[in-house]
DNA sequence: ATCTTAAATAGTAATAATTCCTAATTAGGA
DNA sequence: TCCTAATTAGGAATTATTACTATTTAAGAT
């Protein structure tokens, strides 16, 4: 996705187009990690425009997660990591020894019985499998 | 279950039995709400034992996750809840307005296909639906 | 193009949860 | 009863996140 399909969804939400708000969304475009916290989003804005403040970085993170432009995911250390909604929906297996993840394209939902949702208006979901990946298993 | 059950499991597993970690185990089995944060289990425990170190507690709650006697849950806020496993494995909805949560006897896992988690030691997994429950709609 | 104003930002302080540190205590085996 | 490694209390430190406030700015109206 190109970045003006983000910047689209921003102006259609009536929330400002601030240099800032575009280069966070530039972060994770041209980001290979998938997952990024606030702290590194941040870092990696601060290279070349060393004014951004971190508030400032929080702040649109959880305003686009809002928006469903990102994806909010914990894996279990107490800190939020971001992925940008480009690609299909999935979840993650989670090396508890060197911290890395991968992607599964299994959701829970599609199996979920209806049943057991009765009278609850679902929102958001999350679903992780924690474990040894296969190169720390040796 | 009663505490013997939980004591003997600490025993099997070479741990001292300190009256701290017995009154942690307590705290859980008296109960009635099911998630007690770290801060919960302390403030419980101070009012008969006001020398209870909070660093304490969560050594302990840290230990008794490791050993499977409990199990750590994260809510989406930034704090750990703990829960006793002393009735049958499963998940839960959580209110994003109360803040509420109910179980749900089901779990992904039964329905993973293997295929996805080759080469892959699974050691433990998350799921929870969060939105709005029945009384916060009205 | 300029004006206006609500929204957004920078910089810093504050908060909340958790972990670290160290000297003192203690459970449980010898 | 003694010994020692494990555990604890108390407080300091750390980490992630949110709050606060004066200043700046995007974007619609004139």
């Amino acid at each position: 996705m190109p970045i003006n399909y983000f910047i689209e969804q921003l102006q259609a939400k009536g929330v400002k187009i601030t240099p800032q708000r575009q280069e966070i969304i530039k972060v994770f475009l041209e980001s290979q990690d998938l997952h990024l916290s606030a702290e590194e989003v941040h870092g990696r804005i601060t290279v070349k425009f060393p004014s951004m403040s971190l508030d400032t970085v929080y702040r649109n993170l959880s305003m686009l997660q809002k928006l469903g432009i990102l994806t909010e995911l914990n894996f279990g250390d107490r800190k939020s990591l971001f992925e940008i909604n480009n690609s299909q929906h999935h979840h993650h297996l989670i090396c508890t020894k060197c911290g890395g993840s991968q992607e599964i394209e299994f959701c829970p939902l599609d199996f979920l019985d209806k049943q057991h949702i009765k009278n609850f208006k679902v929102q958001k979901h999350s679903f992780e499998i924690f474990g040894i990946c296969a190169n720390c298993m040796q």
